[in-house]
RNA sequence: GGUGGCGUGCCCGAGUGGUCCAAGGGGAUGGUUUGCAAAACCAUAUUUCGCGGGUUCGAAUCCCGCCGCCACCUCCA
């Protein structure tokens, strides 16, 4: 078995990725939290631990994925606040069309999708745990996690509890810190604090979890105490896992997580920052002010568009502002609105992919065309290796020198996949052995079939590590009117009919069909 | 202010001591192929990897300084 290196968070280095038990892994994945539509950011951890799942599957390892559902939080009871529902019908909604994006990303169902509301009696349990065990304390119904009582704390995150309290110490006004023994404690338990909030019967009173110990509880119950990879967006190694761990050992007395992997996040190009013209002039007005000196006023003009969620980083000495796109989530496209544009979630699963995961991707719908046309030259290479097997011949060149490229490319390949799930690597090198395929497809004596299958083998290596498919264009499927238009060219060309051909072509090309002619006639493909 | 990370050719993006005058993709230009296209293939782009020093026989890759960018420290993936 391929040997597998993992970046892992808990130690800053690149270690040799070795399963509790040989050949199983189990693994968890923070899922989203329903109260909205998701975007191609969050997408992004989705995709990437789908893509090191199928990989470690494709090396041979057994992995049970969880991937949980955070169906009860703040942000959910505030969204339904604003659309007049309940908290639960909000949950409901977002849910459904979570699954939804994920399934058109081609991310593969996890083994178990766990919701929070389900867990809330392990939930308890595991608070009931830390109590006895002296790590809690309770104050007006909520019950804090006590971290100066686990030594560990700030293990992952490399943080020092004493510069959280000294970074804290300004926002003491918030009353919510202002209870807490310490600024780094956090909430297990929250106390129902109006009537609307949704509530649970607990031994503190009714109320519902905090956001960290679900995680906890749902991985620990449906995995072990201990288990292999715990992954997500990088923003929450603090303070989220870095919770998590502090509950999970101090309940259960063991090792939680062996690997952290965490993705990098995606930026938005500033020139996808799009500014209503309002907005546009108040920047201008700001940068008036800030170039005259007019403190007062830009800072005023600054508050109005953090408002509306336009996040400038302004610098004073300089007098120069720019965007902080990355802080306008508003600006990240829903993934809806990605598909309703006309890009397929395979596009979006690749241009995801085209980078290191532990690298910031930048999206501009630019980049995203850039990707497509990538992917169609993958597609394009498996339509020609589907159509040379049709027409295939057995007797073409058996010793072809293409043979041992497929070989070198897939060890090449896996070798990347395997250090660290270099997924740019790994995907140059399969654009290398692409053109290597496109070459001998030209030759006018192309390889055999024998060759041509091992090509399709090693591509559907590739494609089952990355989760790409490519569903081979048939000519049976295309509509009787498309086939009937070709008929008449094919007869057109047989006639040497050259202004016929290209008439139904340009007609074709009309109606959305993409016409090529190549040695064994014509093809003919939605554009 | 603290912590972690980054800066690669026109653009995106791998590479982290020699095999790199930098994988692969996008774009551009020229060629092969084609009735013409498209697709595919081949070739090309002031030795070049933020800037300045240093270590080394040798650096995009290590060290120091500087500049710029990003993330977290606020229940944002």
């Amino acid at each position: 078995m391929t040997t597998l290196k993992v970046r892992n968070t808990l130690t800053n280095r690149l270690e040799t990725f070795e399963p509790l038990t040989p050949g199983k892994v189990r693994m968890y994945v923070c899922g989203p939290t329903v109260y909205d539509y998701f975007h191609i950011g969050n997408a992004r951890p989705f995709v990437v631990f789908d893509m090191v799942r199928r990989t470690l599957e494709t090396l041979g390892h057994d992995v049970t994925y969880v991937q949980n559902i955070t169906d009860i939080d703040d942000k959910i009871i505030e969204r339904a606040r604003e659309q007049g529902t309940d908290a639960a019908g909000v949950a409901k909604k977002y849910t459904q069309a979570y699954f939804e994006d994920l399934e058109r990303l081609g991310v593969k169902a996890a083994n178990h999708a766990p919701k929070a509301t389900e867990y809330v009696p392990q939930i308890i349990e595991m608070i009931q745990a830390l109590e006895a065990r002296g790590m809690t304390y309770t104050c007006d119904g909520d019950v804090y996690y006590r971290v100066s009582k686990f030594p560990h704390y700030g293990c992952l995150s490399g943080k020092n509890p004493d510069d959280l309290r000294a970074g804290a110490s300004q926002r003491t006004q918030d009353e919510h810190t202002a209870k807490k023994e310490h600024p780094a404690d956090f909430a297990l338990w929250k106390g129902q604090k109006a009537p609307d909030e949704p509530a649970w019967e607990s031994p503190w009173g009714p109320g519902r979890p905090g956001w960290h110990i679900e995680c906890s509880a749902m991985s620990t119950g449906l995995l072990g105490n201990t288990f292999d990879i715990h992954a997500g967006g990088e923003d929450l190694v603090f303070p989220h896992h870095e919770n998590e761990i502090a509950q999970s050992q101090a309940a259960t007395g063991e090792p939680f997580v062996r690997y952290w992997l965490h993705n990098a996040f995606l930026n938005i190009a500033k020139e996808e920052t799009p500014l209503t013209e309002e907005q546009q002039e108040v920047v201008q007005r700001l940068e008036g002010a800030l170039k005259a000196g007019e403190t007062e006023t830009w800072q005023r003009l600054r508050d109005e568009l953090n408002e509306q969620n336009v996040h400038l980083e302004i610098d004073e000495q300089a007098k120069a502002i720019s965007f902080k796109a990355s802080k306008s989530l508003k600006n990240v496209p829903k993934l809806r609105e990605v598909f309703a544009r006309g890009y397929s979630g395979q596009v979006v699963r690749f241009f995801l992919l085209r980078t290191h995961y532990r690298s910031p991707v930048t999206f501009s719908w630019s980049l995203l065309d850039e990707a497509r046309k990538s992917l169609g030259r993958w597609e394009e290479v498996r339509n020609r290796l589907h159509r040379a097997m049709e027409q295939g011949r057995s007797d073409g060149a058996h010793e072809h020198p293409l043979a041992t490229e497929l070989a070198a490319a897939r060890e090449r390949y896996r070798a990347e996949m395997a250090e660290d799930f270099n997924t740019s690597g790994a995907i140059g090198a399969a654009f290398h052995l692409i053109s290597q395929i496109n070459a001998a497809l030209n030759e006018a004596t192309p390889p055999a079939k024998s060759v041509l299958e091992a090509a399709q083998a090693a591509l559907a290596e590739m494609e089952a590590m990355l989760g790409l498919s490519f569903e081979v264009q048939a000519e049976a499927k295309l509509p009787a009117e498309v086939q009937e238009l070709l008929q008449q060219r094919a007869e057109a060309r047989k006639r040497r009919d050259f202004a016929e051909s290209d008439r139904i072509r340009d007609e074709l090309k009309v109606k959305g069909y993409i016409v090529r002619d190549t040695r064994q006639g014509q093809t003919c493909e939605p554009a």
